[in-house]
Formats: C-alpha cells, structure tokens, sequence
DNA sequence: GAACTATATGTAAATATTGACATATCAAAT
DNA sequence: ATTTGATATGTCAATATTTACATATAGTTC
C-alpha cells in the first residue's frame, strides 16, 4: 500500500463520492463534467484506480453484463470518503497555470500579425461557444435544483460552484481574445 | 538533433527573442514574467536548453566572471526565431486546464464547512493581492509605454496584453472566491 | 562563527501525462 | 457485407514536470 493520493486521485474520489462508476464512466465524467478544470485520459484513469483500491480508499464488483464487456464498477470506502473529506477542506497547492494561448500572446510582436489576428478570433468563437453552453445548463441547474442551491453542502451545489467559475472564466477568456484580435486588426487598417 | 520543441522551449525562446539571458535569469524570467501562464524549475529548464541548441534554435557564449560562477548566455538563433514565429501564429493545441481549486469546489459539500469557507478566503486574499499587483503594473506600463503599446507588434504590447490577462483572470477568480466563501459562510450563520 | 541569500549550473529519481498499441462485443448505418 | 461508433479495460513507450541531490563563491544577517 503506497502513501499519497495524486491529485487525479481526488479527482476520482469526488466522483465516485457521488456515484458508483465504472472506469469507462469515469473517463467520460473527465471530459463532460469535470474536463474543464482537470483532464485524464483512460490510460490514466484505469492505474489510478487500482492504485485506489491499492490503498484502500476505493473498492469495486465485477459485474457480467451480456452482449457488452464484463465491467468494474468502483465505490468509495469509508477510509477514501474520509480523505476527500480532509482535502477538500486543505489549503490547495500552487501549481503554476498553463495557458499556451497567453504564451503565445506574449510572443506576439514574432508572429505574422493577420495568422495571429485569425488565431484569436477563433479563440474567441471557441470561448464564446462554451460560455453559451455553460449559460444553458446554469439556467438549468437553477430552475432544477432551485430546493439543494440553498445549501452548499449539497452536491448540486458545488456543481453549480465551479459551473459559476466555468461561466466566469470563459467570459473573462472571450472578451480578452476579442480585444486582443480587435487590437491588431484595427492595427492593421 | 531532434524535432519537434516543447511548449517550454517555445516559452524560453520567447523570453530570448527579447534578450539575450543565462539559464539562470531565464529562471528568474520563468518565476517573475511569464510564471502566471507557464511554470518551470531550473532543472526543466537547463536541459531545455541544451535541447534547443542542440537542435539550431539557440546558441550560447561562455562568460567567465570574477567573484561569480562562469555563466552562458544564451541567444536566439535565425532558425530559432523562424520557429517562434511560426508557433506565435499557428492555432494552439487544447491542454486541458488544471486547476486543483476548482476540483476542490467540486468535492465541498465533503468538506467541513468552515474549512471550506477560510481556505476560499485565504485564496481570495491571495488573487486580490495579485490583482493588485498586476494594476500597479499596468498603471506603469501605460505611463512609460504610451507610445509602445499603439502598436501591437511590440514586445511592449505583447507584455501589456498577457498583463491584461491576468488582470481579467486575477479579478475573476477572487470574485468567485469571495462569493462562494460568502455563500458557505452565510448558511452557517 | 553560522546561517541565509544570491549567483550559477547541473544531474537523478520519482511522478504525471500523453499518445499509441491492443483486444473484444454489439448495434446501427452504409 | 463492411465500416463506424459505443461499450469496456487494459499496457507500454515517450514526454513533461517536480523534488531532491550536488557543488562553488561571495556578501549579508544573526
């Protein structure tokens, strides 16, 4: 049994926390609910889960299916549930951000001033789509769970949470592209 | 010589294409500069840097010093400044972001409420001060840069732009903090 | 005098992450 | 009939990244 539980770990655990899920499930739960502030792939997924149960804080039954692949579905122990409980209250570490884009920003003054110009509108319209799908479930969730927001210690609630930090960001993201292709456009007339 | 550089070498011919710098100052740079959208420790980066030599993009010149360690000092290459170019401009590949906060968000209703709600303050106070920090810069920067920052084929530019960045994410991500401490803090009382 | 900070450059081990390879079944579309 | 997509679980190699180890000088602080 190792000591330390990664970060993608936790990831998991808050999942599982919520429903029992196979591997498969959780992969896909990666890319839909959770992709926009921590991503994993399969090849990632399928270790740390054994490394999970390794330690104690997961455990999983085997379930026969026909016509489909057997399949593993993973629940949170006692021992896991208390772990996500304890991080989830501890002060996070500072991993530094990592936007490529901003990267590219800062190397702008290189590059061809209409490909750049491009890159970022397109951006733009990227950030702009998922801000209109973030609005649609926000309306959702509110009219929804109108009852569980009320209360932060409901899991609806903290979904609604970092959909806010969702709506937020890429908000922030799109009228910062739009500004900066509208600068080397307007440049460049 | 190899193929292909990494996001990080990119980030450091960034830095480069500005001026000439040792591995060490470009450390600095990483920490100082560009460390809100890209990170890396000294041991990433002395390797990377003989990557980028070794593959025609860099080149260095040895620097005795007295009182001081010898040092290189590392410059940008025509084939170096061809690729930064390129890469300035060219549609950047979707990283996924990772932000642990915002994970931990999605596992509150776990979390023992208190905890909870100073831990989302402590970050508030953090990206406050941040902000803070990044307006007093931007205050210079549009003092000292009036004439630089009309043209966005400037360094200068390209510097107040990823400032502006940060300015927008900084904002954004206290707002969040304070609401949803408010938020756990209000159903306690 | 000892500890700490800044300058300066590296290596090694461990961990995290991605992308490719690998397999198997069934349903639906072409 | 064949291809594609969804379900389902893995491994392996290559990169990327972090943390710790390693060394050396000079000035400052305790």
């Amino acid at each position: 049994m190792g000591e330390k539980v990664s970060t993608l770990g936790y990831a998991l655990l808050g999942l599982l926390a919520r429903e029992s899920l196979t591997g498969y499930e959780l992969t896909a739960r990666m890319r839909e609910r959770i992709g926009f502030f921590w991503g994993a792939r399969h090849s990632q997924i399928y270790p740390e889960l054994a490394k999970l149960e390794d330690r104690g804080f997961a455990v999983h039954r085997a379930v026969e299916q026909e016509g489909r692949p057997d399949k593993k579905v993973y629940s949170v122990s006692g021992a896991g549930m208390a772990a996500l409980r304890e991080w989830a209250g501890a002060p996070a570490g500072e991993r530094p951000t990592r936007d490529e884009l901003t990267l590219k920003a800062y190397s702008l003054w290189a590059a061809e001033p209409g490909r750049a110009a491009s890159m970022f509108r397109e951006q733009e319209r990227r950030h702009r789509e998922r801000l209109a799908e973030y609005e649609r479930i926000r309306d959702w969730m509110e009219g929804e769970w109108e009852e569980e927001l009320r209360d932060p210690a409901t899991p609806e609630f903290a979904s609604y949470a970092t959909l806010r930090r969702g709506l937020g960001y890429e908000r922030e993201y799109a009228e910062w592209c739009g500004w900066l292709a509208e600068s080397i456009e307007r440049a460049g007339r």
